[in-house]
DNA sequence: GCGTAAGTTTACTGATCGGTACATTTTGTG
DNA sequence: CACAAAATGTACCGATCAGTAAACTTACGC
């Protein structure tokens, strides 16, 4: 087998789901988009959604990467980390192509919570809380999981409303209401 | 004209909408789960997108009505009404048909800044930011607005929360922080 | 109770939906 | 170079999409 193509497709195609939506995207909209012809595309996913989840999954894969990355660059300890996050969204929301979350678009349109498309979306929430949990754990701080929550409340927000609302800056908002959190939570 | 049967259709076409998401319900599902003609929807509104934008209108009024009722039902003062959005929003949560903030839902399927309808769900953030601008204010707290952001920062989030992860309680946490938040708002 | 407006049924349009068949061309590897 | 796997173009499937036409029935106001 060649994966080369198979990566390609799916990169691309996540382009065009996260700028035109799912259920907005059809196959022949992402054959135009990507250069790949239909028949390639159902030669490596049995369906549409089977090409979804697996855009989800690299969408996971690259935006934990570089949110973690990204909040290790701009601070040092783990509690300045923790912080970051609210930076790095800031220049997330200000790429140009921003259009929100993915995964809480996903879920808007794969909205029954047994939908595999909807679980695969709850997972990626899921992995974001342990690893905050885990930064709060390393900063020393009382009540890890209950501060780790909020602050993805936070995020969750902030991002909602950097889509929705386009004239005030959520992120610097939710990084003054973080800056309180975190501080009620050190000993 | 008879605005009964046209009430009746935006009503019904809500809970539709709501339930199946916008580009998933075609007009023949309307048909079937309204029980009132195509040609007859067609009478009262020339496209779809018309009629779902009837839809959101009815929607932000039932939904702010709702809010700022039980806000003024949990709490006797502007500041603890502030806080009791988080409780009111709990029971939201708990209702058995909850799938999220229809306008997140709405501006996920329609991007695009300029479309009417995003143009619509943006209208509803903006109105719900000025009645709590406006109660911080009443309750005489500090940087009325910056607060109002904040605090409309954890609702967004809590509701995100609460549809795609299905375990704890965000309304709650949300209060906690918006505790926080209206306490280093006191003077 | 009669006229009119509103709502209905049925059937239809052209376009697009997700997905497939098949024959042809391209591509990587021995 | 040769062979096989992979990718392609084209044409198609039945279903559904948003929206329309026309004839018929219901309901409300005078």
């Amino acid at each position: 087998m060649r994966p080369s193509k198979r990566n390609e497709l799916v990169q691309k195609a996540l382009d065009v789901f996260y700028r035109n939506g799912f259920h907005a995207t059809g196959m022949d909209m992402l054959v135009d988009q990507t250069g790949i012809s239909k028949t390639s595309m159902y030669k490596h996913f049995r369906t549409k959604e089977d090409l979804i989840i697996a855009v989800l999954r690299l969408r996971d894969e690259h935006f934990r990467n570089w949110l973690y990355r990204r909040m290790e660059e701009l601070a040092d300890t783990p509690k300045q980390q923790l912080i970051a996050m609210f930076d790095a969204l800031e220049e997330w929301f200000d790429e140009a192509g921003f259009k929100g979350c993915m995964f809480v678009k996903a879920s808007s349109e794969y909205q029954d919570a047994s939908h595999p498309i909807h679980q695969q979306s709850a997972d990626h929430k899921r992995m974001l809380e342990r690893h905050m949990i885990e930064l709060a754990l390393k900063a020393g701080l009382t009540k890890p999981e209950a501060l780790a929550r909020q602050l993805l409340l936070l995020k969750e927000g902030a991002i909602v409303t950097a889509h929705l609302a386009h004239t005030d800056n959520p992120a610097q908002d939710a990084k003054a209401a973080a800056v309180l959190l975190v501080d009620r939570h050190s000993e």
